[in-house]
DNA sequence: TTATATACAAACACGAATGTATGTAAATAG
DNA sequence: CTATTTACATACATTCGTGTTTGTATATAA
């Protein structure tokens, strides 16, 4: 209970941002004392002021931990030019996230929090601008793809692929965020992956 | 200053629903204390207390004033058997729908408190079922509209009423978060319009 | 082996917010 | 005309949270 070593000190660290999470869910970022964070975790404030400055910079890295591979991932998934088509491409990125929220709590947890128990003034501004810039990112790269998916001819009739990139990414953005709160899994969660085929199936020649 | 007359109250009953809106938008809820909205108001917490029980009855009264005409609006708009055909009258409750928002300051900044400056736990747990429970009204109601374009051959090829309902709701959805959000109109506030034209362009025949 | 930095726990100081209780002057009912 | 509400302002009691400071045992570097 005294001095750890390295790694002793990283599963701490781990532990807390692991408590935040569950209190952040629970009882929201603002209503959430760093006292309960603690308790949660088994420490004192004192560690948590040790390893964090403040409960924003705990948020970050919170955030970042789940954020930081979701968008590793789109790269991945919608660069490479592979053995799929385009459109097969926006499908598998789109189905593939919605797996990751079903599969993991964390990143399902985290995205809950910053949609629906999260107030995003002060300090937190910031990042609901890093979310806006993201979201910049995401319909750009969505516009690329379909640029390609038009050049091939996939594209019924003349659709601009700028206008489809926006349109789909609304939609994702509207499931997501219906998904995240549909916490009873009664709403959509169920039918999300048959709305985002559709969704394709729309645009397909 | 003292004892009002009841006009008098119902005026400053207003003044604290808009010195609340006032400063959720800029503290968020739940780190705007009772005092800054009094002082906001020009009245004392007194004046408060005795208006509203608690923080978020007056919460509730801030948001039932702009969203119980936009549902009115909505059941007029979508279900009136009118001059319009089903895909333009959806149309229309989109447009429309962003048209208020850009000329009520009041729906717009309450809209933007509903979506990014407040936490739905406890108490406004209640609130977020609500918001679900009005999601779903609207897709059912796109779902009969939708219905009725189908039976009319308006809709290209077979495509199922429900889906396409559900498309565009989380589309709409997506569209207002954004919307709402893009706080200097650079995103997508001028494109919003032309985003849902396109959108419903999308399934005409 | 000793000095120092690390990883916390514990204590302190201070402000701030909430709900309630009490006071009060004027509007309104009878 | 007087009794009673109404529509607040003011004062009080209590709780809770934050950031900082101090203490301390041990890992680690030299």
């Amino acid at each position: 209970m005294v001095r750890k070593t390295k790694e002793d000190a990283e599963i701490t660290r781990q532990r807390i941002i692991n408590a935040a999470r569950e209190s952040f869910l629970s009882r929201g970022v603002s209503r959430t004392s760093m006292e309960q964070i603690a308790s949660c975790a088994g420490v004192t404030r004192g560690a948590i002021y040790w390893h964090f400055d403040n409960k924003i910079e705990l948020f970050h890295a919170m955030r970042e931990q789940v954020i930081l591979p979701l968008i590793d991932r789109m790269d991945d998934t919608l660069s490479v030019e592979g053995a799929e088509d385009p459109l097969t491409r926006i499908e598998n990125f789109l189905c593939g996230t919605i797996q990751i929220l079903n599969d993991s709590i964390e990143t399902r947890q985290t995205y809950e929090i910053m949609m629906s128990k999260c107030e995003y003034v002060d300090e937190f501004a910031t990042v609901l601008r890093q979310i806006l810039s993201n979201c910049a990112g995401i319909s750009d790269k969505l516009r690329m793809v379909y640029e390609h998916a038009k050049s091939q001819g996939l594209l019924r009739e003349s659709q601009d692929p700028a206008q489809l990139a926006m349109d789909t990414h609304l939609f994702f953005s509207g499931l997501l965020h219906l998904w995240v709160k549909d916490t009873d899994g009664v709403q959509i969660r169920p039918q999300a992956i048959k709305l985002v085929k559709a969704h394709i199936r729309l645009r397909r020649n």
